[in-house]
DNA sequence: ATCCAAATGTACCAAATGTTACAAGGTTGT
DNA sequence: ACAACCTTGTAACATTTGGTACATTTGGAT
């Protein structure tokens, strides 16, 4: 049983109703794969030949470092695509590893019926490609923010960025292991930078709650 | 006067004749703007609301940091899109900085417009969809480069991917500051990576000639 | 209240890299 | 041949970060 409320609700599909999703999919060859937790759901290096779309649940993007060690790269929550930006181009490869953070739904479309759908409807080419271009904007940041120098710019980043124009207060949505991972740092690395900040007079850490003391000299740490 | 085999050669344009795309150009808005050695082309931030193709010439991206300093992505030789995975997305702002190696021409098209071709023939939007994605592709080979903790293992990564299959003497393409540049790193301690790799016994260097003796241990500085 | 597991705060040392400076080798133009 | 310039080799030192270990705090379960 599909449940094409669910579908019409994935970025590709956005602003078609169920009952045209239900219409354009009909002579659409596809399928739905369930997987559990901690399931590994694509091994990076397998081709890509279908477009996948998470339509219920979390999924975990993993890079394998050269050196065994796996840097997440995301979390990919319902509903949205997975590795999109994979499924054309020279070499379709998957990049990433992708794990189920829990129980996981994922519609899978073969690229030459995905083409047809293209084709089909204006609505969904467009979506499509917003889909791709947010991606490789997305992996463009990822790009500015490793190229950070230090830990402490990659902090002041942060901050400044999930702080924006609101109030000095933040409660960081990640445990500071868990921002450590994302920043490719050591835990006690970040600690340390994060006291030394602290201790600078930039910020006061109290645990998860971090008060932005002072944004001009974050920025200045930015910008020279 | 348009040159429509400039045009054709582009690879969104790939497998179209001259005469094709002049039918399909005939009723699309465009312009072609010329640029000289050094013109900043693009700033990051602007807007990106027209599809740029580099007909001529050679464009350097490059990313400002947060420091002022200026990290090179890579260079765009024509014929090929710049920042086509920007066209479209949540937030079309160019990410990087765009300035002309030499003498460069480009053609311009604008969104609505574009889309339009993409509408129109099936085959620039299979090449334009290629295009993206490749991109993709090279940005998330880029985040793997720059995820690699030590610069030996950037250097064993570039070296084998370079030597390939191939035999064992290569000519480096850049000169070692370029590289040092490239690797996000300076050029001592590139100087010095190198150095060491060749009393390790991994390789020989002299100058820009390198000589790969040992490639197990290459690999096994990557994977463990 | 008490105990336990996870998250966090710190400290110490080793390794890697940046910084700066200078020397040596190559190339080009005159 | 010579000078001027760019590239490369290398050294000493300062910084930054990783690795490891351990103490402390927190939150939740019993």
């Amino acid at each position: 049983m599909i449940d094409y409320n669910l579908i019409s609700l994935c970025p590709v599909f956005k602003g078609l109703s169920p009952q045209k999703v239900e219409q354009l999919m009909a002579d659409v060859h596809y399928q739905i794969r369930h997987f559990d937790k901690n399931d590994l759901m694509i091994q990076a290096g397998n081709e890509c030949a279908n477009l996948f779309i998470v339509l219920k649940g979390s999924v975990k993007g993993e890079m394998t470092d050269y050196t065994g060690k796996t840097i997440k790269i995301e979390d990919i929550e319902a509903p949205r695509p997975l590795a999109a930006a994979f499924l054309f181009g020279q070499n379709n490869r998957f990049p990433v590893t992708a794990i189920a953070n829990n129980k996981v739904s994922l519609l899978s479309i073969e690229r030459a019926e995905f083409l047809k759908l293209l084709q089909k409807d204006e609505r969904i080419l467009s979506n499509y490609l917003n889909s791709i271009s947010s991606r490789a904007q997305f992996l463009s940041q990822r790009i500015k923010f490793l190229s950070f120098k230090t830990i402490k710019q990659k902090v002041a980043h942060y901050l400044l960025e999930l702080a924006g124009d609101r109030l000095a207060i933040v409660e960081l949505p990640l445990s500071q292991s868990q921002l450590a991972e994302f920043f490719a740092v050591t835990r006690p690395s970040l600690g340390r930078a994060l006291g030394e900040m602290s201790q600078e007079g930039l910020i006061e850490v109290h645990r998860r709650t971090i008060k932005i003391i002072d944004k001009a000299k974050m920025n200045r740490l930015l910008n020279g």
